[in-house]
DNA sequence: TACTTTTATGAAATCGTTTTCATAAAAGTA
DNA sequence: TACTTTTATGAAAACGATTTCATAAAAGTA
C-alpha cells in the first residue's frame, strides 16, 4: 500500500519550505524560478496531487459545485448535466450532483447536505412541488451563490434565475397548431405552481386569443405529466362529444402517450389530431409519427448557467444580471 | 450573512469542551446522558451541522464514494445510478457521479480527481475501449476500494467485479429468436474486448451450436453500438443475396435502428425479420412493433453494488467474494 | 554609498474536526 | 477500607494544506 505524498515530502525532497511548494502549487509570484522548477520536478517526481480536503479547509473553497436536479433520468437534465460538468470541469471545478427525485423534502435535506460539504455554489432545477424555497435562503445566508436554472422560483428570491422561455414556447406551439389549421385545441400542462407550466399556459392562450379561438376549461389539464396521468386526461377528453383537432402537450412524454391513445383509439395523428410536444427528448424522433415538439437547448442553458457561476465566483461582477432567458424554438416533425 | 456555527460554539454554549462535542455527534458511549443531551439541545438551538471538510481531514473519511460511468445519459446506468445514490445516503454515504464519455483518457483523468478528493471508494462502469485498468490499481495501492460493475475489466484485477450475466443473455436470446423459428441469424454487438461483448457473443454462439445453426461470420458486427454503425451494418447484411431471419442487437439504440432500417426498407417485422435487444431501455416499448429484449435488472445491479461495498467499508468481513453475478431475463414483446 | 522598495523564503498560526493522553470521579471488588 | 476497573471529561496534538508575518537578500534610486 503506497504511502500518501503530502506537500511536507515534496517540500523535504526539494528542500524548501512547505510553504514554498504550497506557492508553486498556486503559482504565486514571488517564487524564483529555479525554485519553481527544483519544485516542479520533485512534484513530478513523487506523483504528488494536493489533498482537496485539506485544501478546502484551510482555503474555505472546495472547488466543488453542487448540482441538485428531479431526476437524472430525465433527458432535458441529463443533457444540460453533462455541459454543466464539463464545462465547470475546464474551470477546475468539480460537480455534486444530486436528486430530489421532484420532492420537496428531499429537496431540503439535499440543501443541507451540500452545505455541509462545503461546496462553493449551488445549481438547482426545483422539484414539481416546491413552493417554499427558504432551503435555498439559508444557503445565501451563508453566503454560497444559488443559481437555478429551468424550473425556478417564482417569487422573492435573490438568486440567479435561468429559465427557458416557456411563455414563447407555449406561444409558437399553439400557433403552430392553429397554423395547421387546428381551431379545437386541448392543453396537457403540469402543475400551474410552477413557472413552467404558468408559462407555457400564458403562452398558449395569448396564442389562442390571438385568434380568437376559444379556450375550453375542460380541456385544458394542469397535473404531472406522467403517461398514466395522460392516458387519464386523454380518457375525459375524448369519451365527450365534440372532440379536439389539436393537442398542445407539455412534456413529450405526454406527446408519446398521446399517440399511444390515438393509435388504440383509431384516432389518426397527423389527420384527425395534431399534437405538439416539448423538450425534444429523443425519444419523439423514434415514434412514429415523430412528434413535432420544442427544443430547449439544454446545451446552451448549461453553458450560460456556468458562465454566469463562473462570474459570480470570480467576484469582479458584482453587479450581476438576475434574470437569463434561454430561447427555444419548433422542431417541425410528422405529428402535427 | 450568518456566521458559521462550529463545534467551538457548540462547546461553549453548552458549558463542555468541543472534544465531548464530537462525542455527541458521534455518539461515543463515554458520554453522561445529561451531558449529552445538554448538548444535543444546543445542536438543535444553533443549528450547527457537521463540517465534512474538516470531518474528512481529521478522520480521513469523506463518506464521499466516486462513481465512473460512461454517459449519466445511458438508461442503464441512470437507472442504476439513481438506486445506488438512494442505497448510499440510507448509510450515510454521498456520491459523486463522473462521466468518462466513454473516454479511456477521461476515466484515468477522472480517477485521479476522485483520488484528490479522497474518496472512501470508487464505483466504475469502465468506457468502452478500456483495456488498460492501471489507473485503477493506483487507488487500490492507496488502499481506496474499486468496484467495477456492468463494463468491468477482463483481465488481472483485484477489484470486485459485479457483472450482468451476459453470456446467458446472449443465450437466451439467440435461443428465443431460434424457437421463434428463426434459422439465419445476424448478430451486432459491440467491440469484443469488452466483457459485456465477448460474453454475450459467447452465449450467441453457444445457442447457434447447440442447434447446430450456421454462424456467418459477414452477419456479426464487433462495433460501438450506435445507430449510425447500425447501419451501416444493416446496409451491408441486407445488400447481399441470403438475407437473416433473425437478428440479435447488443442493446436497444441498436435493435431500435435496425426496426427503422426495416420500416424504410419495406421488410415486415417480426414476418420477415425477427429482432431482440439489449438493455430493456424504455424505449423498446413506445417504437412498433415493440422490442424484445434482455431485462438486466439495474436495480438489483446497484442495490448489489452497494451492499458489497457496504461490506468492505464496514471492516468486519474480510473475506470478501470477488465476483458476483446478476441474472438476467428476456422479456417478450412484438419485435420477435 | 545609503537609503527604499521589491523579491524570495521560512516559521508558525490557522481552518474545524477527531483522537490520544492524562486525570478525576464513580463504581466494583476483595 | 483499599484497591482496581470503568466512566466521563478536557487539553492538546493531529490531519494537510494556505497564509500572515518576519526577515533577509537583491534590486532600484538618490
Amino acid at each position: 500500500m503506497t504511502d500518501k505524498k503530502t506537500i511536507l515530502h515534496v517540500a523535504q525532497e526539494s528542500g524548501v519550505s512547505p510553504a514554498t511548494v504550497s506557492r508553486v502549487m498556486n503559482n504565486h509570484r514571488y517564487v524564483k524560478d529555479s525554485t519553481r522548477e527544483k519544485v516542479l520536478n520533485t512534484i513530478n517526481l513523487l506523483e504528488y496531487q494536493r489533498d482537496n480536503i485539506a485544501y478546502g479547509l484551510r482555503s474555505s473553497k472546495t472547488k466543488v459545485i453542487g448540482l441538485i436536479v428531479p431526476r437524472i433520468s430525465m433527458y432535458f437534465h441529463s443533457a444540460a448535466i453533462t455541459v454543466i460538468q464539463n464545462s465547470l470541469y475546464k474551470n477546475g471545478y468539480q460537480l455534486m450532483i444530486c436528486q430530489s427525485d421532484d420532492k420537496a423534502v428531499m429537496e431540503k435535506e439535499l440543501v443541507n447536505i451540500l452545505q455541509s460539504a462545503r461546496v462553493d455554489a449551488v445549481i438547482a432545477a426545483c422539484s414539481l412541488h416546491t413552493t417554499d424555497f427558504s432551503h435555498f435562503n439559508i444557503l445565501m445566508k451563508r453566503g454560497i451563490p444559488v443559481i437555478f436554472y429551468d424550473r425556478v422560483p417564482m417569487h422573492n428570491t435573490d438568486a440567479i434565475l435561468i429559465k427557458g422561455d416557456d411563455f414563447n414556447g407555449g406561444y409558437i406551439a399553439a400557433s403552430y397548431l392553429i397554423k395547421k389549421g387546428c381551431k379545437k385545441i386541448a392543453h396537457i400542462s403540469g402543475p400551474i405552481d410552477c413557472n413552467l407550466y404558468k408559462e407555457r399556459t400564458t403562452g398558449f392562450e395569448k396564442a389562442m386569443q390571438e385568434k380568437k379561438l376559444p379556450i375550453k376549461s375542460n380541456w385544458v389539464f394542469h397535473q404531472e405529466l406522467t403517461a398514466e396521468n395522460a392516458r387519464a386526461a386523454l380518457n375525459k377528453i375524448f369519451s365527450a362529444k365534440v372532440l379536439p383537432d389539436g393537442l398542445l402537450a407539455d412534456n413529450d412524454t405526454t406527446a408519446i402517450a398521446t399517440l399511444q391513445f390515438a393509435k388504440e383509439n383509431g384516432i389518426k395523428v397527423p389527420q384527425d389530431l395534431k399534437i405538439v410536444g416539448y423538450s425534444n427528448d429523443p425519444r419523439s424522433t423514434i415514434v412514429s409519427p415523430s412528434i413535432t415538439t420544442i427544443e430547449q437547448f439544454p446545451d446552451i442553458m448549461g453553458m450560460k448557467v456556468v458562465e454566469v457561476l463562473m462570474n459570480i465566483l470570480s467576484d469582479k461582477n458584482k453587479d450581476i444580471q438576475k434574470v437569463y432567458t434561454v430561447a427555444v424554438s419548433l422542431v417541425e416533425r410528422e405529428s402535427a
